[in-house]
RNA sequence: GGCGGAGUAGCUCAGUUGGUUAGAGCAGUGGAAUCAUAAUCCAUUUGUCGGGGGUUCAAAUCCCUCCUCCGCUACCA
């Protein structure tokens, strides 16, 4: 029986471009979705667009157009990052689609019914600048342009005393069960650094939460409460639902929930793990395995933002270095979970040394040979000698047990690793064997040797192409691999190689899968 | 402020039940080779293991203290 996977990537908030973090969000998600598929499992990913609250409405009429039409513009935007990143989703979902409001609907009703949902009064300092409610010791003495004392947010800003009628949801009744739940379930909150957070949060009391507003109406409509629009969470959550089909029976439902992972940024841990779960556990909806928070990527170990000027395009850099030298660089060189800082300089560097020279490399030069000195004809039968048995067994242990463990354990850069001692350890046996020097001595020799790298090619190309899908394909092609060949089960299949070395196909003069990278210059905005 | 994490070669990091001359990759240097994308292979330099103090026959590893950086400390998302 097949095993079910689904993955989710959180929903980017579109109220402004998709930035790099966005784009390595989707790249790990879709490795990991690539992995579970290479490994056999039937895999669901969604990604998509939370649409609605009151900053996509502010930001809309900034503009002079309806939020609509702006989320509409946006999404594209996202979806057309995905697009070029070669990201494998199955579904894109946007939180202002129908389904989505009716499912909303419906897991609220679900909590309403459960008797966790009741109608209060939010009262506190609200900042309108903030878009946020403060506590009293929050505060801050400052003094106004009359010269009086008033209080003023952390910020700096203006606060007045608000009140403002708001649904609330009874978080404080699932403090015990949450804590339970970290506690049998370990691996539920990753990496254990934000396990820890979640847990001290939580231990430390959990007060209930404020889920609608009634200060704008971009958003999903209250069930019986028009003038109320779910606060944004309750909404945003509950397309990881939607996308299978909730609350309709379905079979995606039955198939894919509960989901294995939800992949998101550490700034929002709290609301996935906290939140999240107790809403299911109010909806009597069974909880994800994992909810697993990738760190920041930093330029140059600085932080981006706006004001520094120094947010980089994701777009771009796929454009200046290549898709899939982006995506190798982000999973080889940023610790999972880790913060991670990037550069063109150390992209560059990293890429031409791994895949360009190493890779790269190694397939060129064995190609090559194969193509000029064997008129591209494979061996069969093939008599190899102990070296070559010793090297392939070297390579099928790194990409069949290695490789798929570690990525299994979301370890990629450690899995990257030792699949790059496999390709070193090819490289360091063509350069022992020295094919170009059997050439004269003895061309049987170099056959064999040739065609053991060969083989060891295919093994390398299946482990990484989650990584590097684009040339990893490239690579299969002129390998001659069956597209119906290119799996994890394919490693158990013992006659492969005697299939293709017996059919007629020919290695034809390789093309580089990897070429030299060099550093684009910044084009200069004065 | 409270709680937690981190500070190891130029760079990114491994390395704790305390134990021989502290490791890897990249970068650097020297050599070999010439099939290949001036790629590959071999060898190799550099470290007060954040500072100071302590425990111990022995500490990067345990304790104390100080410095620096980072995260969390609830309702923008």
């Amino acid at each position: 029986m097949t095993e079910n996977f689904y993955i989710t990537t959180a929903i980017s908030y579109p109220n402004g471009p998709p930035h790099i973090g966005h784009a390595y969000e989707a790249i790990a998600a879709d490795v990991i979705a690539r992995f579970q598929r290479l490994s056999g499992r039937n895999v669901r990913f969604q990604t998509g667009t939370d649409e609605h609250g009151l900053k996509m409405a502010q930001k809309a009429e900034e503009l002079g157009v309806t939020p609509a039409q702006l989320a509409n513009e946006m999404s594209a935007q996202f979806i057309a990052m995905c697009d070029s990143l070669n990201i494998s989703y199955e579904r894109f979902i946007r939180t202002s689609e129908e389904d989505h409001h009716r499912a909303s609907q419906a897991i609220w009703q679900a909590m309403v019914d459960k008797g966790d949902m009741y109608l209060d009064r939010y009262e506190g300092w609200y900042s309108v600048r903030d878009e946020a409610f403060y506590n009293e010791d929050e505060l801050i003495e400052g003094v106004d342009s009359e010269g009086q004392s008033v209080k003023l947010s952390p910020q700096g800003t203006a606060v007045e005393w608000t009140a403002e009628e708001s649904w609330f949801f009874r978080l404080s009744k699932y403090q015990d069960r949450l804590i339970a739940l970290y506690i049998e379930n370990p691996n539920f909150i990753a990496p254990e650094s934000r396990r820890n957070e979640v847990m001290k949060f939580v231990e430390g009391g959990l007060r209930d939460l404020s889920v609608s507003r009634t200060s704008f109406d971009w958003g999903v409509k209250v069930p019986g409460s028009p003038e109320h629009v779910m606060y944004v969470w309750v909404d945003a959550l509950t397309n990881y639902l939607t996308g299978l089909g909730y609350p309709d029976p379905s079979d995606d439902m039955a198939n894919y929930w509960p989901a294995n992972v939800h992949l998101i940024g550490k700034d929002i841990t709290r609301f996935h793990a906290v939140y999240w779960p107790a809403f299911l556990m109010s909806a009597d909806i069974a909880l994800p395995k994992q909810v697993f928070a990738h760190g920041f990527l930093l330029n140059k170990g600085e932080k981006m933002s706006k004001s520094a000027g120094n947010v980089v395009a994701p777009l771009q850099l796929a454009e200046d270095y290549g898709v899939d030298s982006l995506r190798y660089f982000l999973m080889r060189e940023v610790i999972f979970g880790n913060d991670g800082s990037f550069s063109a300089e150390t992209i560059v560097n990293i890429v031409n040394a791994d895949l360009a020279n190493s890779f790269g490399n190694l397939a060129q030069r064995t190609l090559s040979m194969l193509f000029k000195n064997c008129d591209g004809k494979l061996l069969w039968p093939l008599q190899q000698a102990e070296a070559d048995i010793a090297l392939e067994s070297k390579i099928a242990s790194a990409c069949a047990s290695e490789l798929p463990q570690e990525f299994a354990a979301m370890r990629f850069s450690q899995g990257i690793e030792a699949w790059l001692r496999a390709v070193n350890a090819c490289n360091q046996y063509v350069d022992e064997q020295a094919p170009w020097a059997l050439k004269k001595t003895d061309p049987e020799r170099m056959h064999v040797v040739l065609v053991t790298v060969y083989r060891c090619l295919r093994y390398l190309a299946l482990a990484i192409s989650p990584v590097v899908p684009a040339s990893a394909t490239h690579l299969l092609d002129q390998l001659g691999v069956a597209t119906d060949q290119r799996d994890f089960a394919a490693f158990d299949d013992e006659n492969w190689y005697a299939n293709i070395a017996q059919s007629d196909y020919l290695v034809a003069k390789p093309v580089a899968i990897f070429p030299r990278q060099e550093v684009v210059q910044a084009k200069d905005n004065s």
